[in-house]
DNA sequence: TAGATGATTGAATAGGTATTCAACTAATGG
DNA sequence: CCATTAGTTGAATACCTATTCAATCATCTA
């Protein structure tokens, strides 16, 4: 493929046209790129990411998440309908009751895998106060 | 710990009190619940999914990557700020020309675990059209 | 040294999103 | 059947963020 400059929205000549091929043929459908984009979106919220931790160690109905988070049942409601959307999350209804868990256990280790990573990254010095 | 309604802004009886007490001891702190979400949300952005991507493959310039993702350098110089931040790209100078690659593998396998996650989803079959 | 190019930056803008509020549904119990 | 409570929903708001634009810095070279 030849980059021709007038088709090009960015303002500069290719550097290394030949690589820039090579890594465009490796490079997944945008469909999925968007996808993946949207998965680690659904967890990065800090409301989200707690409720996934707590629904992590038990299962939990919105009103005690209500009270762990000190949020309206509204605003839980709100956040846990993104996390069933995405599918990290599945309930049941008992009575008046709905009831939150984890939807797999593969949710489960990228979800460890991300904090593990933080933890070294803390670990290795020098950035305690960043 | 005993919940008292008058001090929670959540509109609601507490279910299981002794239920939330056990998670709540097992919640992290929140500052590393906040590192967590800030972690995922620096993966939850479409252009710096495709960075990533394209930075695990190969090492590329500013410019190859504008290229690449057919955007200008300004924009892809703004979200490789945001990758760095988050440590999650390295780079080094050559003459006028700065390299990007992936800060360790680490990243890699976290990166790579969503990937597979939502391509794992999509073999269940009928989700398909949504 | 002046011009050209790679890259970064800050301000502005437009689009996205988390929480609140009020209204609503569904289930329970008197 | 009515009051109460768990939960959901939609609209509004306030905040956040990705891209653009213009200006700037840094490096190379003619």
């Amino acid at each position: 493929m030849i980059y021709k400059k007038k088709d090009m929205i960015c303002d500069c000549e290719v550097i290394h046209g030949e690589v820039v091929n090579e890594v465009r043929l490796k490079m997944p459908v945008e469909e999925q790129l968007y996808n993946l984009a949207d998965f680690f979106k659904v967890l990065g919220d800090s409301t989200r990411v707690k409720l996934m931790w707590a629904l992590d160690e038990q299962e939990l109905c919105v009103c005690d998440l209500a009270v762990l988070l000190n949020m309206t049942k509204s605003a839980i409601s709100h956040q846990l309908r993104a996390l069933r959307e995405a599918r990290l999350v599945k309930f049941r209804k008992e009575g008046k009751v709905v009831y939150y868990s984890l939807a797999d256990d593969h949710v489960k280790q990228i979800f460890e895998k991300g904090y593990e990573h933080i933890n070294e990254r803390k670990g290795r010095g020098n950035d305690k106060n960043i």
